[in-house]
DNA sequence: ATTTCCCTTAACCCTGCCTTAACCCCCTCC
DNA sequence: GGAGGGGGTTAAGGCAGGGTTAAGGGAAAT
């Protein structure tokens, strides 16, 4: 079953195309803006995603954009009825799949949103940093062409010092993105930090995590290894 | 880099069309018929392919029916001047991924193209993975020629793997599709992985299930098997 | 009606990760 | 010099997540 959302202002074309896409077996969520669009698609999952490009609240590119830099690559079709070519390179600028002009027929609708919604993309995304590099698809880290093993959490938390790189994060950024609300009491990080740390050193000399003194970590590049 | 290739037996278009690919950093193949174009996508790795509807030799439907028929998943764009609604769904039938419709916008060209570079088309009607091919149409698995059994629920879960391979699938990921929207309680989904991995290990040693931990399940390549 | 084959469920096991607490060091500030 | 705080190191224990097994029920096939 597909199941897709739309995001749409237009309450008498939105209801038109959910009910053409029910007939094809094609379930249809609707949003009536952008930012109700986001919400869904943080809480649901969609094979695909339409968007109409004018709407109030948030609009279809910077929507687009938006999940883009989150690292969403969800396939989107732009729907809209601006046919000029700097409006389609506008769409396909911000990071959309296909673009479909109104108005339009509703079976090449159908057929686009069954082609997208089977597409992948194709590519696996790395964070890389001096030797290490890490496959946020896999869920693996390579450190020079060897993988090594990490819990869950070293890995988040990898991945959260590799996203900022070389720059510090804080401890409570950390914290956040790894246990989000209700957070262990103690030292459960200082633990992690360590272990990560110590797996780091086995596997390369090249990296290493700095603590920045009341404020939290950074991982750096191992400039004093000059012995 | 990008490195793709056209089909196109109007010369002088083809011409153009790789010159000015060329001019984008797109390095562009052109075979002027089906046939040509088919041998050289058997010997090449292309990340998308374009094709001309009119061809001697083999037409680009008839081509793309074969390759999707070969289990070949790269996205293909179909150019041509036919721009009637049946024309277009004939070309998304034959396993194609966009359409286009000559005379088009060169910077048009070029932003579809650089799309589908990026993604997997899910068009294919065989999905291969080490030595195990999985047949769509008929929903049967054949591991190292021989054919095995599995339930409905089973081949759909390595069916999900597989086209994902070898990237890792979240547990709701798989929940959904396989179930849809209620879902059984339990665990039922470990008995599942379960029973898929024992049939597996019992039909090849070249292919394993892993888990990622507290995220789901990637289907791998079997490289500890050195003893 | 009987058989067969799945699918679900519940129960149990087990591994290894996470947490915790305790102790250490070093630096700074009193 | 001592106290305190921030951070590092260590080991132990609990526990959750994943793996394994078997039993029961329902649907399709015979």
């Amino acid at each position: 079953m597909i199941s897709v959302l739309l995001v749409e202002d237009d309450l008498d074309l939105a209801a038109t195309i959910v009910d053409y896409l029910d007939i094809e077996d094609i379930e249809c969520d609707h949003a009536s803006n952008g930012l109700m669009g986001f919400n869904l698609i943080q809480t649901n999952q969609y094979q695909m995603i339409m968007l109409d490009v004018n709407m109030p609240k948030m609009d279809g590119l910077t929507l687009c954009k938006t999940l883009r830099e989150q690292g969403i690559d969800i396939p989107v079709l732009m729907l809209t009825a601006r046919d000029s070519l700097d409006n389609k390179l506008e769409g396909f600028d911000a990071g959309s799949d296909d673009y479909l002009v109104k108005p339009f027929a509703m079976k090449e609708l159908v057929a686009r949103v069954q082609v997208l919604a089977k597409r992948k993309s194709g590519e696996a995304k790395y964070l890389t940093f001096a030797n290490l590099s890490l496959d946020l698809t896999q869920r693996s880290i390579m450190a020079a062409e060897q993988t090594l093993k990490l819990s869950p959490i070293a890995l988040t938390i990898l991945e959260v010092l590799m996203r900022a790189a070389p720059k510090a994060v804080t401890r409570i950024e950390i914290m956040k993105t790894v246990w989000g609300e209700d957070q262990p009491d103690s030292n459960s990080l200082k633990v992690h930090i360590y272990n990560l740390r110590k797996q780091l050193e086995a596997a390369t000399n090249q990296v290493k995590i700095e603590t920045i003194p009341s404020v939290g970590f950074a991982i750096k590049l191992n400039e004093g290894e000059l012995k």
